[in-house]
DNA sequence: GGCATTATCTGCAACGATGTACGGAAACAG
DNA sequence: CTGTTTCCGTACATCGTTGCAGATAATGCC
């Protein structure tokens, strides 16, 4: 059996309700109690069960994090910044992975799941913006990503569109003139996906250059789905002279099948990325890409949610926040 | 206000007791009255308060991961498919990074961490065996890796020695004679990184070659002390034909910087890795690797754990698991 | 000195579930 | 027809905390 209150509060020779404001600092409390109280605690090795706690306050100080898959590089260096800082405000992160169903989002949304945590980090892929306001209960939800963006909910973003922009016209002012989009329909615009496709045709519009749909290939953000989507456009014969995968890992997955194929990076077709994650630094060659301020999501998103749960922020509409981005130009496209 | 089961007993005219005995699946209860129960928590739309579950009968069903960092994307596939598995078994994941601190290891093995979960996988790598012995509590820990390999404890890990030495006579046989390492102290002989040396020494032992401590360099498992180390490597002039990287951030790390120093892979020096994660694939040129079986690692690992949790485990010495391997060729040492 | 105010501590109820113990009805044996 | 089992369901206590509402003592004010 675990040490209880009770068993601190006899130590100390106070009453049970005593340690209780000792333990939550409760303002009218002598110093000589106080110390008796901290005194018992260290000597019996006590520690508040966290699981009480919760039942009687109804905070569990979690957080719940969905997101479609963990060990997508992105997701998981996101996830590995968001636990230190929650950690630094005295929170734990609870991680559950959608795998982009609808389904199993909704479940995250208002499942058991969300018994657990006092708010939610949420990356919605599948549902829609309807669909989450009329699930999501009473606690904070804050939406990571693009699929959703609505004046009725707090949002964490990058600059996609821009950032977009800027590796297109950094691509263009390469003297690249067919740059082939990996991880978009042709006619997408909205969703991540669609707001990096804008940026990209923002930046064609303003060099003067037609869109060719024909060089937008559809396809999951992994590596497999960028390799199998170049692999699309090299046998179908079209001719390119960049790519741009919409996120790291389609690039490194496009710029593996180039090499594969014995086309020459960036001599024949120059690559670029979007998350600037590590591995983008040691591919080979080393890959230009976007980097979207994760840093800054991370602390900006973890410090939002915490502020609504602790009811430090009280905007009645949804708060946007848009992190700044760095083009980190590199060997794939110099 | 939520759902609470008083209010389905009302709506079901039965006592609090008896719908708590429908959840929990009790023998004899007549199905009308199952079925009524039934009926009122969907038309309530209750769902039991896991917290309240958790205080009264002490469980979770949480299980507890403890690694250095959910960033290194080894660790980032292994989270992901060890949720996959724990929840075909109704059990989530709390993550916890140790950073590998010693400190705060001990922090997750007898902290509020453990308080919230039922149990615990605990990658060990600062902390030495008596130390986690004595202050592990009462609840199942399975350790993985190798850091700490002892009959008083559960492990669940992989074919170390065995698989480095298979990597290291695929060099040998590709003619390789001057393996560098990269990620071990010469003299290391215990734990993940000692392992894996011994397995490079007796490859080189069986192939009647002489062990050189100079080809040896240290470095923490990322991308960028892979790099680090062979730059070194190549500064101090020590000539070397092959790098055995010891996990695979190591040897893509060492391999881009032997590409930016135009070393030609496998050309002018092979490169080898460990654990196969899904980068090594896509690499250019793609890594040969060792795949540890992570498949077979997630499903050992967390039945075991659960099976000691649920009493279903029983051995009073510790369970030692060890995975297969499958040594993957690829281009980066034919 | 009388009365309001402030400081310090306490007891009880409650959060929402489960474990134990037991009561009554039905089924069965002899 | 009585006595024992087997079913089915209920009441009450309990897990370890915190919220609420006092109780008592000390202080401030005029």
């Amino acid at each position: 059996m675990a040490v209880t209150m009770n068993d601190v509060a006899r130590a100390a020779g106070v009453s049970l309700k005593t340690v209780s404001n000792v333990l939550n600092d409760y303002e009218f409390i002598r110093p000589a109690t106080k110390q008796r109280v901290h005194d018992a605690i260290a000597e019996l090795g006590y520690e508040a069960n966290l699981t009480a706690r919760s039942l009687r306050s109804g905070k569990t100080r979690m957080l719940g994090l969905v997101l479609s898959d963990l060990s997508a590089p992105y997701y998981a260096e996101l996830a590995s910044r968001l636990m230190t800082v929650a950690s630094r405000r005295g929170y734990r992160v609870l991680v559950e992975q959608s795998g982009a169903v609808a389904d199993t989002e909704l479940t995250a949304l208002q499942g058991p799941f969300r018994q657990l945590t006092d708010g939610l980090l949420f990356t919605p892929i599948a549902m829609e913006a309807d669909a989450v306001a009329s699930r999501r209960g009473t606690k904070p939800v804050v939406l990571l990503g693009e699929h959703i963006v609505d004046p009725r909910f707090d949002l964490v973003t990058m600059k996609n569109e821009e950032a977009a922009t800027a590796v297109t016209a950094h691509l263009l002012a390469g003297g690249r003139r067919r740059i082939a989009v990996v991880g978009a329909y042709p006619e997408e615009s909205a969703g991540t996906a669609g707001l990096r496709l804008n940026g990209y045709r923002k930046a064609l519009d303003d060099a003067g250059i037609a869109f060719d749909p024909a060089l937008v290939a559809p396809g999951e953000w992994r590596r497999d789905s960028g390799a199998a989507a170049v692999a699309g456009l090299l046998d179908s014969g079209v001719p390119f002279d960049a790519v741009f995968g919409l996120n790291d890992a389609l690039a490194l997955g496009a710029m593996h099948e180039l090499l594969v194929r014995g086309v020459k990076v960036p001599h024949d077709v120059a690559v670029a990325g979007f998350d600037d994650i590590d591995e983008a630094r040691f591919a080979s060659p080393s890959l230009t890409t976007v980097s979207p301020g994760m840093d800054e999501i991370a602390e900006r998103s973890i410090g939002l949610l915490i502020d609504r749960i602790e009811g430090l922020e009280a905007a009645e509409d949804g708060v946007h926040v848009e992190a700044g981005f760095v083009l980190k130009i590199r060997e794939s496209a110099p």
